[in-house]
DNA sequence: CAACATATGGCAACTTCTTGCCGGGCCCGT
DNA sequence: ACGGGCCCGGCAAGAAGTTGCCATATGTTG
């Protein structure tokens, strides 16, 4: 009286194979099965030797997601970055899957093109399918994020969030070799040219420049906010060009290249007629006429060391949030500084 | 003798609420809770909102996970990437991730470094998790992706594999817009720096280089082949310089930038000594001195137009395997192509 | 050789959600 | 007024694994 259904031998709508599959052709029960792949030493070498030829033969693979729904571990990692375009997330973006990778975990990408908006949707649809999340540049604010901590483990890029673990940069020494270098050449005053208004890191480049110049250094000045953007460099040349100063600092590197060249193209030198010093050292840095100099993070270890930690967090350490996680940083010198004009050396 | 866990009322052990939680909350059973969020008008409207009330305050939220596994839909997809700090990759991850979110998918990203072991096990490790796969300049044989693709939908970028479907650049009416120009410009012989021999891509853009200079055009030829990076162009530059042309076209961008770089450091000029042109138009041609003049490609297209067919082929459709989407190219003039030198123009 | 410890496999319950099928209540047509 | 459909909610059987606990078989020790 019921439907009939043939499906003894049809090939076509074969489904892969389960543990159930495997342990009928091994003569083993399913746990037995489940227990040879997932719990080593459980079962008896040669028995789980056999199940494993069966399994092989049969194409049998376990499948990850109804592996995680009895233990709740996925396997997985959110990456949530303001702008996937961006080549300073390129390689926190590697560092990250390296270190997921290596460790057998998967990294699931969101790209919240700098909307918070979008951030937050990125965070409801991957939040319940991973055990972590790492937040590069974060456009939410803190107490949204101190929310979304409590429901995951997390870890934040170049920002420091109370209660939230942080990797970030060594700003303050960043800093203090960019003066130092800036002084070495000669230079007695210099302009900061600022980035965005809510960035943490703008904040603290600011505040660490300003300190590394107390006492004998050089005078400093702060022009912005401008957009980290070329463009912004550009909006940034016009600026400084009204008001000079022989020596400018950037907020990061997309804005030093955007300002350069809108010097360049005004006919001024650069550095004989201004010193420009951007942060980050981004891919791109080093290609610009003349290469820049810039204080350089090892973006690679940023990525990794977050996820590094988040790992360790899931693994049942205690989350560091008291004092953020800090890579060093290092002044790379290439072309666009030079010493002061009004003194021209030998 | 034993730990005693004190779990009742632990206000930090309480997992998250389930539909359970939530029918017997609304009083009515699971499978009603299931259908209101999965199956609008299947059940009352009244009913449904009282289950959303009731879920929204207990703070339930839909394991995707447990979802997926009755249904077999993971709502993700994988996009495998040679090299994520490529910026040749930048858009079309972007353009992927938008297709994708757009449509309530996730994207899971695998970078794998230029191995096709790392590749291949990326696919492994991902495959099973995702209902659909994008591949970026694979290094993997065409077999290998052959066998892959019948495990589940997939779609290749950049490459033609037979019986997948693919998306690639408009290469032919490309590498002819970029001789007219070089003829337009007065070159009549030019050198092809040819990418990595593997690549599908290399060997259409040599081709059609040659077929456009067919005829009236200029006299061709082909030096390489060099890695697709910075420090490929470096030897590549230095290549050239011992049978110099007036004009040469590089397979992408980086190889034209680092040969770029290595022609300049070597006191040459462009565009006055040589013209040069790339592909693809990355992030950084711009930045470069001279400009980089590039046969651009709308990547962020590439990217959202292979998601956008995946997920037609998820629902139904036909894979388009005989012909290869093609997405348009155009010429973008910039700096570094000029007037052939031995013939002045006023 | 008996008593106990250990290794190994099986049973069945559990993870969270979906869905085919069933049935009670209500409305409608005749 | 009564039978036939709808509408809507419930039951229970999955989806593919994991794991606590138990039952053997085997090994070890006194």
């Amino acid at each position: 009286m019921s439907g009939e259904d043939s499906e003894d031998g049809d090939p076509a709508e074969r489904r892969s194979p389960t543990i159930y599959d495997v342990a009928e052709a091994a003569g083993v029960s399913p746990s037995t099965v489940s227990r040879a792949f997932s719990r080593p030493g459980r079962v008896n070498a040669r028995t789980a030797e056999r199940i494993r030829d069966v399994a092989h033969d049969l194409g049998y693979r376990v499948v990850p997601l109804a592996r995680a729904l009895p233990v709740g571990r996925t396997s997985m990692l959110a990456l949530v970055v303001a702008d996937a375009t961006n080549p300073f997330h390129f390689d926190i973006i590697r560092g990250a899957q390296d270190a997921a990778t290596k460790a057998g975990y998967t990294v699931l990408l969101a790209d919240t093109r700098e909307s918070d908006l979008v951030e937050r949707q990125a965070l409801e649809r991957t939040l319940p399918m991973v055990e972590g999340i790492v937040l590069a540049s974060s456009r939410m604010s803190d107490s949204t994020i101190r929310v979304t901590a409590k429901q995951r483990p997390m870890v934040v890029l170049n920002r420091v969030v109370t209660g939230v673990p942080s990797v970030v940069t060594d700003i303050s020494s960043g800093a203090r070799r960019a003066i130092d270098h800036l002084r070495g050449l000669g230079h007695d005053r210099f302009t900061y040219v600022a980035g965005p208004e809510a960035s943490w890191t703008d904040g603290m480049r600011w505040r660490e420049l300003r300190e590394a110049a107390r006492g004998a250094g050089p005078k400093v000045r702060r022009i912005g906010p401008f957009p980290p953007t070329l463009e912004g460099g550009v909006e940034a040349g016009r600026a400084l060009r009204r008001e000079p100063t022989s020596a400018v600092v950037a907020y990061n590197d997309l804005l030093a290249i955007g300002l350069m060249g809108e010097l360049i193209g005004h006919g001024h030198r650069v550095p004989d007629d201004f010193s420009v010093i951007g942060f980050d050292d981004i891919f791109g840095a080093q290609l610009v006429t003349p290469g820049l100099t810039t204080v350089a993070a090892p973006l690679y270890q940023v990525g990794s060391t977050a996820v590094g930690h988040l790992l360790a967090v899931l693994n049942g350490a205690r989350p560091q949030t008291e004092t953020p996680l800090v890579v060093p940083t290092s002044l790379i010198r290439r072309r666009s500084t030079g010493p002061h004009g009004t003194d021209p050396v030998a």
